[in-house]
DNA sequence: TTCATAAAATACTACCTGGTATATAGCAAA
DNA sequence: TTTGCTATATACCAGGTAGTATTTTATGAA
């Protein structure tokens, strides 16, 4: 009971490293158990196919992962305007378990599954949602307390903030390098200042 | 002559638009020649393997198509805030050949290829460092002429446009509607503003 | 200790993958 | 009409794919 579910688990993380780096398609369930060292029998017990699989290294894996480092940083937060900045530049400078060279693990899944695995897109889309509503609460809050501008559309900075993550990491991505994201954070700070 | 052109093209056509909506990866050679009515001898006619055509696609087919609505609206403008906004308005909203599902192929080729084929890499980054290149230059120009404030930084501001367009580019395709475009607009439009 | 079941190991298969070898058709110049 | 090259067609292969069927081993309750 106990050793089961640390064989499970093991599959999930190597399977996640596995994934993160070499996409989902790329990486072949034979890869996985041969990494993991797990038969293709105690696989196929765990999981029912490479897709459930797939689904739970997202609730499993990437949401008690990412929550710790997206979400958290934006709760009981007095100034939304900082903490976004802060979040920024932690999931793009200092945290040690995203690399420029592999982008966002998030936008990965979304960009490589969404137009045909319906249950992905779903899991994706809770993880997703749960960022959008933590971001546009606080920047609610901050309109309360006075440090963001009343005339702020919370909806739309949240969206067009996230927007710019996803898309810088893309850019890393193809840069390979972190120089764009400070060129990003430099501008993103600007942009912030505007919503005070 | 004439005719063997006109086969590379329709495969080179035809493989895009497989690989546009389904990625590359999970479209064959088989699937693309089943689809182009082309011969497997035909095919390997043509290309050397499947990721020069891939790299062929790019080059051939992405890049001047691109070129049209990511690059010429941007020269010979005035007012870049207001070019660059229609730009953004027609790519997302108006534009027929990018479908909201099927995210912007640039991005999607990028996210997909990236991390492992160099050749693909830098084919990608000739388009995005032309598309940069431009809208520089536009901001630089709307500086000198009182449009834009002087203490822009237009490589910040590029970098800072173009990550957004990518973020929500993907996430049109998680949420597979073009209402998360409006709301990106509608900020694009503040932020532009206080560019001025 | 017995025994049912959970967990894992092994061997296999049907199919798909990119790619090749070889044969044939089309076509232009001589 | 012959020749030589371009272009296309056909048949095939070796390796990899997800997944299955079957057997074996571990575990925990009686």
């Amino acid at each position: 009971m106990k050793k089961s579910a640390e064989t499970r688990r093991k599959i999930l993380e190597k399977a996640f490293e596995l994934i993160y780096i070499r996409g989902y398609q790329t990486t072949s369930v034979d890869d996985i158990i041969a990494t993991t060292a797990v038969t293709k029998g105690a696989f196929y017990y765990h999981f029912k196919n490479k897709d459930e699989m797939g689904v739970a290294i997202i609730n499993e894996i990437l949401k008690p992962t990412l929550e710790g480092s997206f979400i958290e940083p934006l709760i009981n937060t007095e100034n939304p305007l900082e903490a976004i900045y802060k979040l920024m530049y932690n999931l793009l400078i200092e945290n040690e378990f995203l690399k420029v060279e592999y982008g966002c693990p998030a936008s990965n899944f979304t960009q490589e599954m969404t137009p045909w695995n319906t249950d992905f897109n779903q899991a994706l889309d809770v993880l997703i949602q749960k960022w959008i509503k933590v971001m546009t609460n606080a920047l609610e809050k901050g309109k309360k307390n006075g440090h963001v501008a009343k005339q702020v559309n919370e909806k739309q900075v949240t969206m067009f903030i996230m927007s710019g993550y996803w898309g810088i990491r893309n850019f890393g991505k193809l840069a390979n390098s972190k120089k764009v994201y400070f060129v990003y954070l430099q501008e993103l700070k600007n942009y912030l200042k505007t919503l005070e």
